[in-house]
DNA sequence: TGAAAAGTGTAATGTCAATTACCGGCCGAG
DNA sequence: CTCGGCCGGTAATTGACATTACACTTTTCA
């Protein structure tokens, strides 16, 4: 309805910033602010206006009510919460190696206590709007095991590992790396794990990942 | 107060209920309902008593305001879940039945309805009331750790298999199990597993666990 | 049996926040 | 320049509850 030109797809060389177009970007801000530290129930409209400045009213103008802002910003985090958990995997690494680079890159990244906040989020949000945490789930999580399980078969065919289902496998992985740290911390609000933390989580999971308990 | 000759620990052979007994389990009944259904904040002390029977005047006599309801609701849960999920594992028990036996317990117990929506709510009250998540944790999935952890140290020294940290190894399985299934079901309302994928997802995982996918 | 304790039902009280209504100022097209 | 629409600020308007207060009945038990 605005930008004369524009392709909508832009994604990192889109600055036209109309005046509409800043409002909405400081309500989205502060709205992903408010609703992190609050949890929707308790946000409250008033408190995000005083936040980002502007008023109520272009605030309903823009998002329709509160529900909306609210989907809104969860898709906008979701869609970059996902982009930067995303590892590029030159086919040829050694599998150790990429299992682990994969592995530090999403932990570090979701383990960020605004990740976590909106993780949370998303597991809150339950039966209500469960078109958006399976939007956050296709676009974030599943990309990312995808793309491991193309590297799964490339080290497969190499001959370095062996697996039945790699889309599976894949799967397992990244819920075995994510589930020891990030379920901690979800529980225990105390637990902020740093960089050696998981470094070392991830060491430990690799090497289980490879090679399992049993006696060879 | 109440129960003149009373052992305080009965859990099954306990049937004293006098009248506030009465009205107590019937308010934790409901206040389960309604905060499962509703969340914390939706959740409304009338509608509870509305199911309940019984007073507004009572309820908040008993459990003083709507927090210290919510928290004797969670602990009473926590602790008959925590409880369901108990595997007897036998020592001597061939290592590959003792952990399906465990996983598949405890995840279908954690995958009916009634527990994801309850895990859910853990995991939603975040930074606030970080006593319940813990006392959740350190009275649920710890212990099921620690009693496969105790198990583990038995098979390892059994030869069969070859472990460092046996609490660690524990801990991992244990997420490696639930990781799967369970956050695939708390992302996705419609993702209800039955007990052939919940053996399916077991098998993969035990597997995965014992042998790694490194090729020998 | 006869209070005192505990319970019940209903109707305040008080707060808080979503959503709307107004009203005057600012900004860009004609 | 100047009008209609977008904006900002503020004050309604409403509706929901949590929490209490009150007046009465039932239980308990000494």
């Amino acid at each position: 309805m605005s930008k004369p030109p524009g392709h909508d797809l832009d994604l990192k060389t889109a600055p036209p910033k109309s005046r509409g177009d800043l409002r909405r970007e400081a309500f989205l801000k502060a709205a992903l602010e408010v609703f992190l530290e609050q949890g929707y129930e308790s946000a409250s409209m008033a408190e995000i206006v005083n936040r980002a400045g502007g008023s109520l009213t272009t605030l309903y103008n823009q998002f329709g009510d509160k529900q909306g802002l609210f989907l809104a910003m969860i898709r906008e985090r979701a869609h970059t919460l996902s982009a930067s958990m995303f590892v590029e995997l030159s086919a040829h690494t050694p599998i150790e190696t990429g299992l682990t680079r994969i592995a530090e890159q999403s932990l570090t990244k979701l383990l960020e206590p605004q990740s976590l906040e909106l993780y949370r989020l998303l597991l809150g949000l339950g039966a209500k709007h469960p078109e958006v945490a399976a939007a956050f789930q296709a676009n974030g999580p599943n990309r990312v095991s995808e793309a491991l399980a193309a590297y799964l078969v490339d080290r497969a065919e190499a001959g370095e590992i062996l697996v039945e289902d790699p889309v599976e496998a894949a799967f397992l992985f990244i819920s075995l790396a994510r589930a020891g740290l990030v379920t901690r911390a979800l529980l225990d609000p105390e637990f902020r794990p740093g960089p050696d933390e998981i470094k070392a989580s991830v060491r430990t999971v690799v090497k289980l990942f490879l090679y399992g308990v049993q006696v060879r």
